[in-house]
DNA sequence: TTTTTTATAGACTGTCAAGTCTATTAATTA
DNA sequence: TAATTAATAGACTTGACAGTCTATAAAAAA
């Protein structure tokens, strides 16, 4: 039997064959969709297959005509989210206000991404995962923390740049300032020794870094 | 058949009945150290009774003896693995040196501590089981970074006593100086988007670290 | 429409692991 | 030493789940 049958390895699709039934995009997103949900609930080694399908409201042998194996679906499952998640969470271009404000507003808008349930489910497979594919790292790393960073050192340069900040290295300090906004929360809500941080904490905290940002780095 | 057969519950021994064989120590702790080293390296569901068993060198009908199940044994596995693990690197009582010296002394022990492959080991099994049983977060908590934490606040309050230092939140400092001393290498670590960080860029680091939390802080 | 190709459904298989059963052996008290 | 209690070993049971098989239906090309 050739294996023409061939699932996507990459989540990208196969170059479609002339003749044959072609497959359902529909069917595809709803395995993709319910297989995300399912794994960032409840982690790789806590979904099965047959949850995948039944959630999905597909056959089983549907899941194993899309994805080879658990693990590219799985692979493909946090591509997916990965890339549904963070564009639209993305640095809003803040209006020229002051220094203070601008930077409050940022903080805010990361810290409230960073204790996110999103972010913290998202971090934790990730890490469960950690021994079975390190790409799926890269690829987490490159769409989510890294872009994050990258918008944060455009603005802390932007500032820089206007005499407003003295920086000399401003990924040191974007991460430096991401450090800090992460704070014990992040940790905390990992680990599940707590698993909700209000706003008022989040407004405290966000204060406390703003002013500690400054005082490390105001020209 | 009643359940006296009872294994303990929380790590601590039930009351020793006053005839018939005792439960050997050695075994236990057998149990107790295949387990744990197991839990650590493939996780909770990574990880069988069998396996278990096996490299303690007893049958599992054993183990079964000991600990009621593998949630319990999982439990006490890790409750000794933290017991075990953080006193031996506690903050050992640095010369009164300079407030530069000492303060780099200190951030380098725990950055050391803080990316060891035995913490990010013991970070990803307590985030993998965030979902199963939270009292485990709290008691990995307590004995681990709470105490890391607290014994950084009061080597920060010694140099404020000494007029070195200005803080007025002891506590939110220590907390800030850890989460610089984190910085991206804990998350990287942790979803395994790098596997070791060298010698020279943890002391890098940590002068980083030290400059900036100086530019913050002294007095 | 006919033919071809393939997606689909649901039953099936084989493996692995958690937890149990039963006979045996070891330690402890009298 | 005899009697008692429980720890031990290893086979066994049960259930879950990844992946496959077979028959059917659907879509595209001729």
């Amino acid at each position: 039997m050739p294996d023409n049958t061939l699932a996507f390895e990459d989540g990208s699709k196969t170059c479609k064959p002339s003749r044959g039934r072609p497959r359902s995009d529909e069917k595809n997103t709803a395995i993709l969709v319910a297989a995300s949900q399912l794994f960032m609930e409840n982690g790789f080694d806590g979904t099965s297959m047959d949850e995948v399908a039944k959630r999905a409201g597909v056959s089983k042998q549907t899941v194993y005509s899309h994805f080879a194996n658990k693990e590219q679906l799985f692979s493909a499952s946090i591509r997916c989210k990965i890339e549904e998640y963070f564009p639209e969470r993305t640095l809003q271009d803040v209006p020229d206000h002051t220094l203070e404000e601008d930077l409050k507003a940022v903080c805010r808008t990361h810290c409230d991404l960073l204790v996110s349930d999103d972010a913290i489910a998202m971090f934790r497979v990730l890490t469960g995962a950690a021994a079975k594919s390190s790409n799926l790292a890269k690829i987490f790393w490159e769409a989510g923390p890294a872009e994050m960073l990258s918008k944060l050192v455009d603005f802390v340069q932007s500032w820089v740049d206007q005499g407003e900040l003295d920086i000399e290295n401003p990924e040191r300090a974007a991460m430096q300032l991401i450090s800090l906004l992460k704070g014990g929360m992040h940790f905390k809500l990992s680990i599940g020794l707590i698993d909700h941080v209000s706003d008022a904490e989040i407004d405290a905290h966000v204060s406390d870094c703003v002013t500690a940002f400054l005082k490390l780095y105001k020209a």
